[in-house]
RNA sequence: GGAAAGAUGGCUGAGCGGUCGAAAGCGGCGGUCUUGAAAACCGUUGUAGUGAAAGCUACCUGGGGUUCGAAUCCCUAUCUUUCCGCCA
């Protein structure tokens, strides 16, 4: 959520924003009726004020047993008028909140303008492994080493599903483990959510009303308004909802692991077959509540984190600048963390770094009290850490050998219990 | 699944149609006392909008209604607690 007093004052700052997140909005109709509001409001004061005396004039009259037949008139025409406004001023606030509660957050100035095409490559970790045997992709991988049950899986939840099975269950738990521990290590508070949440949190988040339709809805006379989480960030962005946290106890720093459930709608291409893109995924994910002037720290150590999982697990890499098109709706700049994958010579994301700045501190009511007893909007930054449903197949693939067996990353070998996939 | 009771300021909790933005206690802040602290005593203390300020307005979970007037009455949503049933 953004600031409407500091819309009217900067438009065309936020124009040029928009403009780079490829965003279409009449901020000038959106400014009238912002100033129209003000406007019925402050008519609307002034008649509640009259109101107001009107009810203690008439209190003084009954009980000094003088005539209020008069004043009874008045006041009921007062009424009237009221509610006239009122409802008047409901109708344009409706109209505005639909358009300004949809706004996406501002662009950090060195955001690259236009679509995915124009992300930038900022660097590359590893080499690209290459084979001198015929590489398989993940999905033959699982299906021969047993780690993955695509077809029953199908059958008991449909496309976009997969079962980690065996040692496949065993690989993608220790590579959770390996998160966790990373996390712990660095101070990082654990949490294990509910996965089913309320529609607030994905308002909080950014991502409703806009993008609700990507959620997968409890769609019953029972809980008609919860959605399965699209990602822990949804639920850990919305904790502090409606409260003022103390200048001392920032920076806080949390990490959960979670399901994730998309829709996905749309998006099922032949080259992703396999598990780079399901309806529901694992994926570890932290999240940093911090003063504005702690951003930077709080984005270095998210990013830093992240990138170190994937170092440490020895994979190739690259780190991605998006551009202003790509960037989630409450997001101010993210870089993606691409993993790559041989079998479809394509990086493909496996973190997400990205700070809202207040854009969800607003959406949230989350403030701080500062040391001098103001308070402030909390920033709110959030990484992967990682989605081990993608780290899973480029183990796979980067790790293979000629007989068909997968060498296990030196770091999970102490959780999974042997060395190599076979 | 059934039944009942609730939701009031940072917390506990009174108020149940007008003089209520709301008692009291706790906590917080300031002071007296003290070498310092504790205790005791005195004072002060909700949030937001608007305004230069005085002030004005809104807020007693959210929404709607009744009324000249609602924390208080009615409807509704949400949440909480307790009891019974079922249950990992």
């Amino acid at each position: 959520m953004l600031d409407i007093k500091d819309i009217k004052k900067r438009k065309e700052y936020y124009e040029n924003c928009f403009k780079k997140r490829q965003y279409e909005v009449d901020l000038e109709a959106l400014i009238k009726q912002y100033d129209k509001i003000v406007e019925l409001k402050k008519l609307q004061e002034e008649l509640l004020t009259q109101k107001n005396k009107g009810a203690k004039d008439f209190d003084l009259l009954k009980r000094t047993g003088k005539d209020t037949t008069t004043l009874q008139t008045e006041m009921k025409e007062l009424a009237k008028q009221t509610a006239q406004i009122t409802e008047k001023l409901a109708k344009v606030q409706e109209e505005y909140d639909k358009v300004f509660f949809a706004l996406p957050n501002i662009v950090v100035d060195d955001t690259p303008a236009g679509n995915k095409e124009n992300n930038v490559v900022l660097k590359t970790f590893g080499k690209k492994p290459s084979f001198d045997f015929k590489a398989k992709n993940h999905i033959q991988l699982c299906k021969q080493l047993n780690l993955i049950d695509y077809d029953r899986a199908t059958k008991i939840a449909g496309e976009g599903n997969w079962i980690y099975t065996g040692l496949g269950a065993r690989l993608e738990w220790a590579i959770l483990n390996f998160c966790i521990e990373e996390h712990l290590k660095d101070g990082f508070e654990f949490k294990l959510l509910p996965h089913i949440l309320k529609y607030e949190c994905g308002f909080g988040a950014g991502q409703f009303p806009k993008f609700a339709n990507e959620d997968f809805f409890i769609d019953k006379n029972f809980l008609p308004n919860n959605f399965l989480l699209p990602t822990a960030e949804t639920a850990l962005v919305n904790l502090h909802k409606n409260e003022v946290l103390k200048e001392e106890d920032l920076p806080k720093k949390y990490f959960a692991y979670t399901p994730c459930f998309r829709i996905e709608a749309g998006s099922n291409r032949p080259d992703e077959k396999g598990m780079i893109r399901g309806h529901q995924f694992n994926k570890v994910e932290m999240v940093e509540y911090v003063a504005p002037e702690d951003n930077e720290r709080a984005w270095n150590e998210l990013l830093g984190k992240a990138e170190r999982i994937v170092q440490k697990l020895g994979l190739h890499y690259r780190l991605v600048q998006l551009a202003g098109g790509d960037y989630a709706h409450g997001m101010a700049k993210t870089w993606d963390i691409e993993i790559y994958i041989p079998s479809m010579d394509r990086y493909t994301e496996v973190s997400s770094v990205s700070t809202a700045l207040n854009y969800q501190g607003r959406r949230t009511n989350t403030k701080y009290q500062k040391k001098d007893g103001t308070k402030d909007y909390v920033y709110t930054l959030n990484a992967s850490g990682i989605a081990t449903s993608r780290i899973f197949p480029a183990i796979l693939e980067q790790y293979q050998n000629a007989d068909g067996t997968v060498t296990v990353p030196q770091v999970l070998v102490k959780y999974l219990g042997c060395d190599i996939l076979k």
